[in-house]
DNA sequence: TTGAAAGCGTTACCAT
DNA sequence: ATGGTAACGCTTTCAA
């Protein structure tokens, strides 16, 4: 994957901005170089009186080091890079939340790279900061390498980051590295199984991405829940999704338009849960007056609207927050041992799951 | 502002990772460095014989150049300030999509700050992008600047940065930079005046932070609106949110407590809106049925569930894109002139704006 | 067409 | 306690 820098680059035309450097400034305060670089990372020996002198001049001219000479010099970046793959998901809209936080607490530069879930922006963001040398990577793979047999070309990429890396959300199998995860099976076979205490008996689940490991997991959750019941897992009750809204939706009207259906159904993820919805609501069904219904993951407006949809619930922003944790934990002690955090997730059982009419139905 | 260093700043270990250099490229490809160089930037003569001689060595090698020695070098680098309010607000997490979209297809390298909307963590950020030297910046400050009496500090830090700014959603009056904005008064007049049509005469307005100029020009698009439709603006009718949904569920909670409340409501953006129906609908109203109602921006989740809200409707995707295009004119061509554009909003009347009764209510 | 060498703005070593 | 100087890895003259 070596990158050709033509490719609608934008132009280089040299600047001419002549920034105050770290010699300006020991001109002006009379003293040497080393000095001021010195007084600027309070490293190594300063007289109080130097000290004074030179920080006066710094302050005088709003002298700021450049990043890029720092860097080059120290032969590492302060930057952490973070890739993911749907900025406009709610979901990592809040994990970067997270994240950018705690980088902030600790003086870093955040570089944000969005794959839109695909292979080729992947690729093109570990090279990203691989040339950007960043400190520290914080990683949601856009697909399941392990799954696609492409394993090792990413250890690969990733083996000549050379720097830390935190798996997010979805895992990379076979390649110790720190991760942060959510309970993924878990918390499906507890959604599915208050669905069934509830008194549900045909009950179909709206399934993410199968090629994602995490999309297997919440079926996988949901599957175990049924024969532990004792209940028979139909096929054309699983909703073959892709975490998004449309192919739920899609998906969804066709089986509705069945007969025999569910009679109540479990959602993999916000986004599917939001095209699954609308298929119910269009179809004229109430919620849980004519459907149960329990969602991986707290739809946000609707819950907070007061619609009293069930759900797992889990920490987000917390989870952008414990990747930025071990990241830094990592970077300070490199040879601290990998750790993998699985975010317990929590039910949230609001009456969307019940098989009964309830006081206050939902519906469009 | 000059920043000290230390603060919860993580350790730097000298990291002993001896990447490939240009240098040793060179060697193994038997030529000079300059020789590298050229082939690396297709600039400069290089027989066709070493350009192979000296790819082939690369792609063996996997070998990228350090961003941090070539911008040093080049004394500009690569990047791409974004300095966001709100990371996990929708409409800044969409507009980060589509800076980030144009920022790939640049080969350019994104620098992503988010100030939670304090001016402390703002100008961090603008100290951040300043030591990175990024080449340009997208800029959505936290605080109405101008009217805060501070417009010369940020001057001086804008000026200092010596780059294209382009000014993201609130304007930073004075300042004559390229911007991007949306319409903000003329949204809201047609909003109200929609809402007017329909047959209502007393409105309400659940309005953003007036300490932002977005948040007064609603204001007064929706004052505007009422006036020339001979209807007064009554104080009591304004609730005085803060863009969040939490101040506008409250304030609006007060405001549905006392008598002769308004007939309907505009709310001022995404978030106020949510606060506002949460308190409608705890209260016991449907929509429109007992109160008519249109926001600012689309209602993302509702929207697509099918809840027919009217909004006023604006591409923000584009906007992000719009700014990235902006930005790289200006970076390509510095003299150009400044540029604001103004998005057009549209409104997008679902129902909820009437005064009568609908066949479909919407409710909690 | 090529390569040596002089920067770019820091940091860090080593004298002093 | 301080300053000179050699890196850091690249780009860009300038000569050859």
């Amino acid at each position: 994957m070596t990158m050709v820098a033509g490719t609608g680059s934008i132009k280089t035309r040299r600047i001419a901005v002549s920034r105050t450097t770290i010699h300006d400034i020991a001109q002006l305060a009379g003293v040497g170089k080393a000095t001021v670089s010195r007084v600027l990372n309070r490293t190594g020996y300063v007289s109080e009186e130097t000290r004074r002198k030179v920080e006066k001049v710094i302050r005088e001219h709003t002298y700021t080091p450049s990043a890029m000479a720092r860097n080059l010099s120290r032969r590492a970046s302060d930057t952490i890079g973070v890739i993911i793959p749907e900025a406009d998901n709610p979901f990592f809209a809040e994990i970067l939340k997270g994240i950018s936080g705690v980088v902030d607490d600790h003086n870093l530069t955040l570089i944000f790279c969005n794959t839109d879930n695909t292979m080729e922006k992947d690729l093109r963001s570990l090279h990203t900061v691989y040339k950007q040398q960043v400190r520290g990577l914080i990683y949601t793979p856009a697909i399941d390498y392990a799954a696609a047999g492409k394993r090792e070309a990413v250890r690969q990429i990733l083996d000549k980051l050379r720097v830390p890396v935190v798996v997010l959300d979805r895992p990379l199998d076979g390649l110790d590295l720190d991760g942060v995860f959510s309970d993924n099976n878990a918390g499906a076979y507890a959604a599915t199984q208050a669905l069934i205490r509830a008194g549900h008996r045909r009950i179909g689940i709206v399934a993410g991405d199968l090629e994602l490991s995490i999309g297997r997991e919440r079926l996988k959750g949901f599957e175990r829940a049924l024969s532990d019941h004792g209940l028979a897992v139909e096929r054309r009750h699983v909703v073959k999704g892709r975490f998004d809204a449309s192919t739920s939706y899609r998906l969804t009207q066709q089986l509705l338009a069945g007969k025999n259906i569910p009679t109540a159904f479990f959602a993999a993820n916000n986004l599917s849960a939001y095209g699954f919805l609308k298929a119910v609501f269009e179809k004229g069904f109430k919620i849980p007056d004519d459907m149960g219904f329990i969602s991986f993951d707290r739809l946000g407006n609707l819950n907070d609207l007061g619609f009293r949809l069930s759900y797992t619930d889990r920490d987000v922003i917390g989870m952008g927050v414990e990747a930025m944790r071990l990241l830094l934990a990592k970077i300070e002690n490199p040879g601290k041992r990998t750790e993998t955090i699985v975010c317990p997730s929590k039910l949230s059982l609001l009456g969307s799951e019940r098989a009964y009419p309830a006081k206050q139905a939902v519906s469009a």
